[in-house]
DNA sequence: AAACTCGAAATTATAGATAATTTTCGTTCG
DNA sequence: CGAACGAAAATTATCTATAATTTCGAGTTT
């Protein structure tokens, strides 16, 4: 199997979907060297891996300290919302005269999988595809890789407060925005999209030692 | 001053900068042996600078095939411009009600010595002076962060387009918004600023060939 | 003459080794 | 008993060496 992309890209990718999922915790020291054992790689391309996932925001690098995955609160949690509603109404400004009917409906078919959606992961998968659909077609590459960027960021706070417990709802936001693309609506798309994404859900997280406290994420 | 930093920031900021000077054309190769040997270093930091500047949009690696000083072109300038108009928006409502006097009156000093400014360099450094005071106050490092790269993009596209030829004039739009904040009508100002940011002057560029073609930058 | 193949040179990617710094943990001193 | 000190261990940052891949050109074939 030759892997197309380099091993610094596969061992950044691998640790990124750890750190997102959670199995990985905020704070964690990420050891060049027990990456690179487990990897059976080199420190080399490790180093390489930890300056990706630095400039993603998912990892901390202190000098001569180590790399540590970083950790987030409610304000940054709030900041990604904001950054995610001011990019991702522009990109579908950009995006709507280009959207077909095809895309419109794949974009209704990925709402209905996130309803239907029996836990968090799924959910987010779904969620994430119904966003990237109608935003994609704007043609923007710089803008799309920043709000993939973000999306990751979204889907970490969300798997760190809803490790588990999930009910699914029906997603008026999506539905509605889909509504105003169909009737070429493009600045009533925007503003729902806009309002849906700075949606924040809270849910309460047993702590270690045992009392309760709030988990904050996007959950749009 | 001695900065403590790791040896691969001091390489991947000064390869930033002569990127953004336009000291290094795009498209231009980055041999990782060349630059190691130049800055008597070996090459594992120099890798570790070209995933930073790849992560940050100035260079592009291909694997097995190289580092290259990344191309751009119109789509891309107007690109930069619209989200560095939603991002500093964005940045600018938050930080708003933060604004003191003092910060307002730098602004202005900031904006003066732009007007006065002899060369692009100096305006560009005046320009960036502006918008950093009346933004920082909002208090969101990602925001900031992001909004740094896209400065860092403008003045490639400046620095490449204006590299000799520099005409001042008074900026209005810079005072607007000044007035505007002063008198606390912050949507207003954000409109201004928004505004401002999306304006792309043109220039007019004799090319290797003996031709002219027109370069493209964001002007404000 | 154009296209193709093969091989050498250049370059990148990884591995192993070394030096420098931080952290750890036991011991001593207040 | 707790704080402070210091050697030992662990970890990071860097350098040198080796392996793998691509590029480029000379020579050959159609």
């Amino acid at each position: 199997m030759t892997t197309r992309n380099t091993r610094a890209a596969q061992i950044a990718q691998t640790l990124a979907d750890r750190i997102v999922s959670g199995q990985l915790a905020p704070g964690a020291r990420l050891r060049q060297d027990h990456v690179a054992e487990e990897f059976g790689a080199s420190h080399v391309p490790v180093r390489e891996a930890f300056r990706r996932l630095e400039a993603q925001g998912l990892a901390i690098s202190e000098p001569r300290r180590g790399v540590r995955v970083a950790s987030f609160d409610l304000s940054e949690v709030r900041e990604v919302a904001e950054m995610r509603a001011a990019l991702e109404a522009l990109a579908l400004r950009n995006s709507a005269q280009h959207l077909t009917k095809a895309i419109l409906d794949a974009a209704e078919e990925a709402t209905r999988e996130g309803e239907t959606a029996k836990d968090v992961r799924s959910w987010e998968d779904a969620n994430r595809r119904f966003h990237k659909l109608i935003l994609d077609p704007c043609g923007m590459p710089r803008l799309l890789a920043a709000i993939d960027d973000l999306h990751m960021a979204s889907a970490r706070f969300l798997f760190t407060a809803w490790r588990s417990g999930w009910e699914p709802g029906t997603d008026q936001d999506h539905r509605a925005i889909l509504a105003a693309l169909r009737k070429s609506e493009t600045d009533e798309a925007a503003t729902i999209l806009s309002r849906h994404v700075r949606r924040i859900g809270r849910k309460p997280i047993r702590s270690a030692s045992g009392g309760t406290r709030d988990a904050f994420a996007i959950i749009g």
